[in-house]
DNA sequence: TTGATTGCAAACGGTTTGCATTTAC
DNA sequence: GTAAATGCAAACCGTTTGCAATCAA
C-alpha cells in the first residue's frame, strides 16, 4: 500500500469527477459503471459514460474502490471502499443487495497460502452469492449448489 | 426453468463435441474458449469457434467443468472437473499455470455462512492469483502474455 | 425421417480509444 | 500556456444468435 502522491495528486478537481466519486459513495453498494451513469443522468447530472468509466478506473487503480466481476453479466461492479481494509460481501442473487461478511478466517488462510503453495504474492477474490432474508420465501428457482 | 434430467443424455455424439471435450480434458488446466479453439485448430482439428462456445456452455450447465472469470481480460476460463468435488486453484498471473489448493478452511467457513449472515443457500467463488515458482521474481523475466 | 448440431456472418453488450474541444492549474 | 479531462463516435473484444446446411439417431 505505498501511497502514490503523484498518482492521486495528478487528478484534477472537475465537476464530473466529483459527481462520479460522490455518486458512487452515495449509492453505498456495488454498482456497474453503466448503472451509475444511468443513475446520475437520471438525476439530471450531466456526465458522459466514458468519463464514468475513466473515473472508476482511476479510483480502482488508486485503491479507492472495491471491484467485483459479475460472472453472469460480465459487468464489473464498483463500490467505494468503506475503509482502508479489504472486505468481502455476499450478494443476493435475486435483488442484488450486498452485505459485508467477516472473512478473517479466509484472510488468515490466504496469508499463509504463499508458504503452502509454490506461489508468491498471492492475491484473492472471493465472491459470495446467496438469497437474502427478504428474498427468502420463493420456492420457484432451484439452482445447483456448490461445495 | 425446470430441471431437465435428460439434458446430458440428449447430447449427440459428434466429432466436434468430442474434440472439444477431449481437448479440454487433455489440456488439463484452465483455458478460455478462444484459447481452446486456437489450440484445436492449431493441431489441424476443424471445429468452429461457435461450436466450442456451445459445447463449453453445455458442459458448464451439466456440471462437467469448473469455470472462472479472468477479472483482467474478462474471459471465462474452463477446466474439466477432475472429480465431483468443488476445488479452488491459484492461477499464475504470468504464465497462467494453475495449482489446486487445499481450501478446507474456506469451505468450512463458507458452510457456516448461512447461519451468520441473513443469507441462505450461499454459493462461493474463490479466485486466487499469484506468481508461481517458475515465474519467481527474476529480473530477466519480463511480463509474458497469453492468448 | 427429423430434430439436434454445426458454422458462418452478423449482432450484441460492456468497455476502451481516437480525437477535437474544454478546462483546471 | 499547457497538460489533463471531457465526450462523442467508432473501435474492440469476448460471446451469443439467426439461419441454412449437415448429420446423428
Amino acid at each position: 500500500m505505498s501511497t502514490t502522491p503523484t498518482d492521486a495528486a495528478r487528478a484534477r478537481r472537475t465537476r464530473q469527477r466529483s459527481v462520479v466519486q460522490y455518486g458512487l459513495a452515495d449509492y453505498g453498494d456495488f454498482i456497474s459503471a453503466q448503472g451509475l451513469h444511468a443513475r446520475l443522468t437520471g438525476e439530471g447530472v450531466g456526465v458522459g459514460l466514458t468519463t464514468v468509466y475513466r473515473v472508476l478506473r482511476h479510483l480502482e487503480r488508486t485503491g479507492q474502490v472495491d471491484t467485483v466481476r459479475d460472472d453472469i453479466t460480465g459487468k464489473r461492479l464498483y463500490r467505494t471502499r468503506p475503509d482502508s481494509e479489504h472486505r468481502h460481501y455476499v450478494i443476493c442473487r435475486h435483488c442484488g443487495r450486498s452485505e459485508a461478511v467477516d472473512a478473517d478466517v479466509v484472510e488468515d488462510w490466504a496469508r499463509r497460502l504463499d508458504a503452502v503453495t509454490g506461489f508468491s504474492d498471492v492475491d484473492h477474490t472471493l465472491e459470495l452469492s446467496g438469497r437474502c432474508g427478504e428474498c427468502r420465501p420463493h420456492a420457484d428457482d432451484r439452482r445447483g449448489r456448490r461445495s
